[in-house]
DNA sequence: GTATTTGCAAAAGCTTTGCTGCAAC
DNA sequence: GTTGCAGCAAAGCTTTTGCAAATAC
């Protein structure tokens, strides 16, 4: 195990947020100064293959990065608020079960999983309820 | 509704396999020649925000690019495999119960959903078991 | 000593944008 | 006539790659 690969495990490991590449590097340098961005490409590849980590998308809120999080015993899900923006984490035993089905079904060999989901977190949707009572004329085309 | 829209819906409608944009972009030129890659991405927006089509990952098989299909009634998710490219497409009532579950505990709004599933497919996995079984000692780091 | 990993810099891939002219209503 | 849409080309952002030097075992 190299001190990079450490630095880079362990920063993914510690962190709070989803972290995308720009972010991970900047963290893991704090620990492995001269630590690379190719480095970073290099290693997270490395890693999903070995399933530590996970990669999202989480809808591409905020262009085509990419985050990742180490990988946990039970599968979540995220719900992305397109409005706000925020992530929210969900896990149940109801998604364990549909992945189950669908490796019975297709007889398929699972490895990795992502369901990501997009809409109005409930803030964000009362919000928007409030708005379309204060104008009740939104166009032909509302 | 301008002629590039239509051909570009139409192309999509009557696909049977999913479309990048590259795809797209030539297929639609074959019922509107003049059409350009911009007015393909910034369609594509357009009818996403519609929730005409929905986007696709595909787990990254083929690099970052994006796919897209139009939106049917039921959700369905994609098994990609990981060894072969495979897009195995599957609908469940039990997906259905998931979203609900997930609207209902989250109080969320949900716009989207997109479940991609990554895996061997069921030859894969016996191609891969068999290679197993060929070469007993795979070496100290399996 | 050999094999693997890293940094660097350049390139590649996909997507977005500014602007001008064109089309729709 | 006004508003929005399309084409073009350039730029943007993220990710990948070739290669020589450095590191690990």
């Amino acid at each position: 195990m190299t001190a990079q690969r450490r630095a880079l495990i362990e920063t993914i490991q510690e962190a709070t947020a989803h972290l995308d590449v720009a972010s991970l590097l900047m963290q893991a340098r704090e620990r492995e100064p001269r630590i690379n961005r190719a480095t970073v490409y290099r290693t997270v590849e490395l890693l999903k293959g070995l399933g530590m980590i996970d990669e999202l998308d989480l809808m591409h809120l905020n262009g085509e990065k990419h985050y990742y999080e180490v990988k946990t015993q039970q599968d979540h899900l995220h719900l992305a608020c397109f409005e706000c923006g925020q992530i929210i984490e969900f896990a149940t035993p109801a998604f364990e079960r549909l992945k189950q089905e669908i490796a019975a079904i297709n007889q398929f060999a699972i490895q990795v999983t992502r369901l990501e989901v997009g809409g109005l977190c409930s803030s964000c949707a009362a919000k928007k309820e409030k708005r379309l009572q204060q104008e009740p004329k939104p166009g032909p085309r509302g």
